[in-house]
Parts: structure tokens; C-alpha cells; sequence
DNA sequence: CTGTTAGCGCATTCAA
DNA sequence: TTGAATGCGCTAACAG
């Protein structure tokens, strides 16, 4: 029975309504599944009409509606993404590195910005569960306990990225922000670095990375360090500000300051030279990121060289064998490196 | 006539399978379409089932699926936002002021990254369209005589951010890229430099900025600027080796270097600086973009500054708008401001 | 190799 | 104020 159709046959681009399989089907004097399956398995068409078909779909600019497709097939090959920003290039160089894989494997990325916040994610979340997702993937592995138990419940496969820790909600891909504290502290106590300070934004991640180089330095029995937190976003200004205050507080400056990001730690140097202050000859300043691959004699800049390429490969990987119902590791240490400017 | 469900009344979360309106309306007693008013238009349902509806919706972790949804109304609530990459701090601001707006309205935003490439972005175009999007941002206005053509006859809003040009397809929201490197060639001509030199990534409108410097020069009856382009992506080390290169095919040093964008100018910087250059004493560095707002005496870096802000929020503004079929503006020129820095 | 039937989950009629 | 019927566009399952 012919159905009622608002839609004179023969839709033509131009008119304001999008071409339907039916309207494709018609043209090619087919049914409606012989042009879905002309699209999507054309082995199981005959090469004659899968090529008539393939003809009209061209000439109409027939395009599949994702939103039915997803409804009837329960797969959206949509990935949501939620990030604290991408206007910080630590970040933004990791989703790109994922966007790049999933777009190759046929999937399409929906980002949500949560600010740093637990309480917009968990907004966010909902709102985009709605989409359903193929794939999510967040941003460290604080969430709030809805959040959490709203993934346990979706059975949407989840990757934690940037971050590991003990109590995974399904995969993480990451390193451990407290080893890279560790490290950072006892490397530079290593090289006789026993005034060191903390400059960073209020980012939970960069808080970890600061126990990290506390403890360093308590196992140590050496002098802690002194830290300074500014409110978000990460911008040069937030090295300068933190520096002079540092110094306010501390008149006899840090021979080390361990920065929440390259670009804090670019302010930072910014704030010292201004100073007169020698970099790092007076102060070594540690950025972190190492967004610009950066080995070189200026900026002064040492850095934690975070690999985001490998991580938005590994992030990717392991959603895209999930998908697909292959075996994937549970938690992917990425790891991360010391990155001393090269003395002069 | 019952549905032939493959599922048992009472979904209970967990189970794998997402609630639907059905599961809802069922412990609820009422019919789905009342669980869906109570959702979308309380005002429509008396206080005392509304009330009912939305415990029971709570309790099962209810979400409405919104491919459906947007299959029944035509609106997907989606905006797609195609521009060359993210890990690029320009375009992250942007992209990031574009977002925060969406968000807030109730849209979600589908990012492609076309990697600078027209092609890839016909691409991405053909399958983002399937996705049937309530709008498209594109960054420029370069795309293939297929893109222009499909955008014509989707009837979706469309909107070309970054820059103007005389053939909008809709609404275009940016500066005249030219109108920038005029107004720099024209400037600094005023102020002597007569040595100006381009160093640039592979970026259209990188070029274009380019032309408009050179056309400045022209009409001064001034000498050529020295020109090297070098391939994506736009890091440090671009600038470094741009103006290695430079000073390999002029040996005398250029009084005045346009850099594509900030990061490319620290790289200037840095090689100048290497080479016992002073900036800005013995050459002039400016970069494009002023991600970081910086006003700063350190680096001693000059700028194009671009409001980010400003022009993720036109064109959110003017999406929105179109949206709920208000009257839009279809061109709006969102400036730019050279900044230089402070002499000392 | 191709078509028929039916349903994905929701919301827009229209009717009660 | 609530509900029944129906369709959005597509595809899985089952014929033929």
C-alpha cells in the first residue's frame, strides 16, 4: 500500500526536503533495502542494479539519515568526548590525535567542554547519553557518583584518559600525575634543587602532580616546597602573577618551579627575566605538557613531555577493538618524560 | 494490541538495555506520549502525574533518546563545526567561545577536523550531513564547488567563520584577512621598515594575510616582502627554521617579520635571538593571533590580535538566532587590533 | 539476488 | 488533561 506521502515522487535537490531512501528506490525501481544494502553490503547486490542505484543515489545526492540508521541499528558510530576545554593546547592535541583516528575508522565525535568541573561533566553526560554514544571518553577519574553509576548502568563502553588510577570505571589510558611529582622532585633534590616551588592552576590533575613532588621531597626529609594555586584559564599571566607571588611570599626566590603547563611555566621565565633573574641559572622552570616538542636553547624551558600522540592513539585503539568485540587492555600506561633544556 | 517487545515490563538499570518512554509509562500507569509532555511540556500535565512521571523517570535513570526524538521533529539539537585542526590555539579559543554558547542553548557540538584540506573537508562534510545537523560552522571560505553545491541544497544554516569574502553561502562571520596584512605592511612602512619579511604555514588564509601585505608594499612602490612557507603543522620550530631560511636566501636580516600565527613568531624569536639578533632593536617580530592576550614586555613578541571571544560568540549568535527564525545579520566583520609591544 | 514485514523510540496530529 | 493512531527514515529478519 502506497504510503502517504506529503512528497511528490522524484525529489529534487533544492526543494527544501532531504531525498529518503524511498525517493532513491523509486527512481532506481527497486525497493527501499536494496538501496541500503546497495550502500552498506554491496555484495549482496547484483553488480547491475548496484550500480543503476549507486547512479540515482549520486545524481539525487541521496544522503543515509544517520538518525534512522542509528535508531534501527542501536550504533550511532557517534564517540562523545568530554575534555575540561580545548583552549589549552595539552588537551587539544590529545583529542586531536583521537578525532584523527576515529574519523579514519568511520566515526564522528561529539565534544563536550566541562570546564574542570565534576558537576558540569556529569550535565554533560546526561545530555549526551541521549545521543547514544558509541564510545565515551573522559577526562582523568574524578567523577561524581551519579556519573559513575549512570556509566556502570549504560553499558557504553568509557576510556578514562590522562590518568589512572585504582578504581577504573572500564578502561583507562593515561600515567600516574603523582609519579610525575615524584619524579620532578627528586630529580632536581638529586640535583641540589632544596628550595622548590609549585605554580599551577586549579586543575585536579596538576593538584596530583604537586602531591606528587611533595612527597618526593617529604621522603626525602627536605624543606617543602612552596606552592601557589591560580584560578583557571592556564594563560602566561597566570606564570607571571604566580611567580610574584611566590616571591611575595618568599623574598629568597626557588631554584626550581615546577609549573603546571608549558605555557604557566613561558610566564614564569617571563616574570624572572623581568627580575633579573637568571633562567636556569638562578631558577630552573619546569613547564609540563611539551606541547611544542621543544628542545631547544630559548625559551629556557625545561618540561614534562607528556606523548599525547601515543595516548589519543592508545585511547582510540582500545574503543575501536571494544567496538568491534575484540579483547582490549584495561589500563594503558602512556608514561611521560623528563625533558632538561639542554645547558648552554 | 500489545507491541511484541523483546523486553519484560520493568527495565531495571543494569539489565544492558536503555529505558525507554515505554518502560516509563508503564510503572507509571499512564501512556508514553504523557511520560514524553511531562518531559518537554509540564505545563500540559496535571501537577500530580507530572509529578509521578518525573519520580519514576529519576528512579529508572530514564533518558530519552534523542536519535529518535530528533527523527520525529527534524531537529537534531546538533551543530557541526568543521575547521583545520583543534591542536591550534587560534582556532581552539574559537571553537571553545562557539561551544560554551551551544552548550548553554541545549546544542551539542559534532567536531571535524579538516586538517587545512578543502577535499577532507567535502568529506567530512558528506558524512556529517547524514547526521542531519541543525547548523554547520565552516572556518573559511575556500571549499570545493561540491561543498557549496550540497550546503545550497541542504537548507541547513551555515555559517563561515575566520573570514569574509564577496560569495558568502549564508552568513559569514570574520575579518578581511588581506585588510590585516595591509594595514601591517602599511604600518610598519610608516615606521621604516622597509625589509619586511613573511613567514608562514601553509594556511589559505595565512596567504591571503600574506597578499594583503605584499599588495601594501605594491602600492608604496616599497621592495617585496622576502616570503618562506612552510608546511603544517604550526609549531615553534616553524619559525626557527622559517627564518633560518630567510636569512639564508637575504642575508641581510629583515627589519620587520609577519609570522602566521604566535607560535611560528616565537620560533622567530628564538632563532634570532640564537643568531645575536635583538628584538624588536635589530628586527621587529609580529605573530597573529594574541591567544594568550599578552601584553607582556617578555617575549618581546608583537601581534595581530584576534577576539576569539567575539567571534565564537556571533557566530553561536547568529546560529541561535537563525535557529528559532529570527532575523540574522549575514555578515559580520569581527576586526582585529595590532598590538605592539611595549618598547622599554 | 530481491522484496515484505515490522519495529527502532519518540512526538505530532487528532479525538475523547 | 489524557490517550490512540501514525509516521519520522532506516534496516534486521525472514521469505521468495
Amino acid at each position: 500500500m502506497a504510503r502517504k506521502s506529503r512528497r511528490s515522487a522524484g525529489a529534487a535537490p533544492g526543494d527544501g526536503h532531504p531525498v529518503t531512501v524511498t525517493d532513491v528506490a523509486r527512481q532506481a525501481g527497486v525497493s527501499p533495502i536494496t538501496v541500503s544494502r546497495a550502500l552498506h553490503r554491496p555484495e549482496l547486490v547484483s553488480a547491475a542494479t548496484r550500480e543503476r542505484v549507486l547512479e540515482v543515489v549520486s545524481r539525487m545526492g541521496y544522503r543515509p539519515n544517520l538518525l534512522a540508521g542509528s535508531l534501527a541499528t542501536s550504533r550511532s558510530h557517534l564517540i562523545a568526548i568530554l575534555l575540561p576545554t580545548v583552549a589549552n593546547s595539552i588537551y587539544a592535541n590529545v583529542i586531536h590525535a583521537i578525532m584523527d583516528r576515529l574519523t579514519e575508522a568511520g566515526y564522528q565525535s561529539l565534544i563536550g567542554p566541562t570546564g574542570y568541573s565534576a558537576e558540569k561533566e556529569q550535565a554533560l553526560l546526561e545530555a549526551i547519553i541521549g545521543r547514544r554514544p558509541d564510545g565515551i571518553v573522559l577526562t582523568g577519574t574524578l567523577h561524581t557518583a551519579a556519573c559513575r553509576e549512570r556509566l556502570a548502568n549504560a553499558g557504553i563502553p568509557v576510556v578514562e584518559a590522562w590518568d589512572l588510577s585504582d578504581d577504573p570505571l572500564d578502561i583507562q589510558v593515561g600515567f600516574s600525575h603523582e609519579a610525575v611529582g615524584q619524579t620532578v622532585g627528586a630529580h632536581f633534590l638529586k640535583k641540589g634543587c632544596r628550595r622548590q616551588g609549585l605554580i599551577s592552576v586549579d586543575d585536579p590533575r596538576a593538584r596530583r602532580r604537586n602531591q606528587g613532588l611533595a612527597r618526593a621531597l617529604l621522603d626525602a626529609g627536605a624543606r617543602p616546597a612552596s606552592e601557589v594555586i591560580l584560578p583557571l584559564p592556564s594563560t602566561w599571566e597566570v606564570g607571571r602573577k604566580g611567580f610574584a607571588v611566590m616571591l611575595a611570599e618568599h623574598p629568597t626566590p626557588p631554584d626550581l618551579v615546577f609549573c603546571s603547563s608549558d605555557t604557566v611555566a613561558l610566564g614564569v621565565i617571563a616574570e624572572a627575566s623581568s627580575r633579573g633573574l637568571r633562567v636556569p641559572e638562578d631558577v630552573r622552570v619546569l613547564g609540563f605538557g611539551d606541547t611544542q616538542n621543544g628542545r631547544f636553547a630559548w625559551p629556557p624551558l625545561s618540561t614534562v613531555s607528556v606523548n599525547s600522540e601515543a595516548m589519543g592513539e592508545q585511547v582510540a585503539r582500545a574503543l575501536l577493538r571494544r567496538l568491534i568485540g575484540q579483547p582490549t587492555e584495561t589500563r594503558v600506561d602512556t608514561g611521560f618524560e623528563l625533558i632538561e633544556r639542554a645547558s648552554t
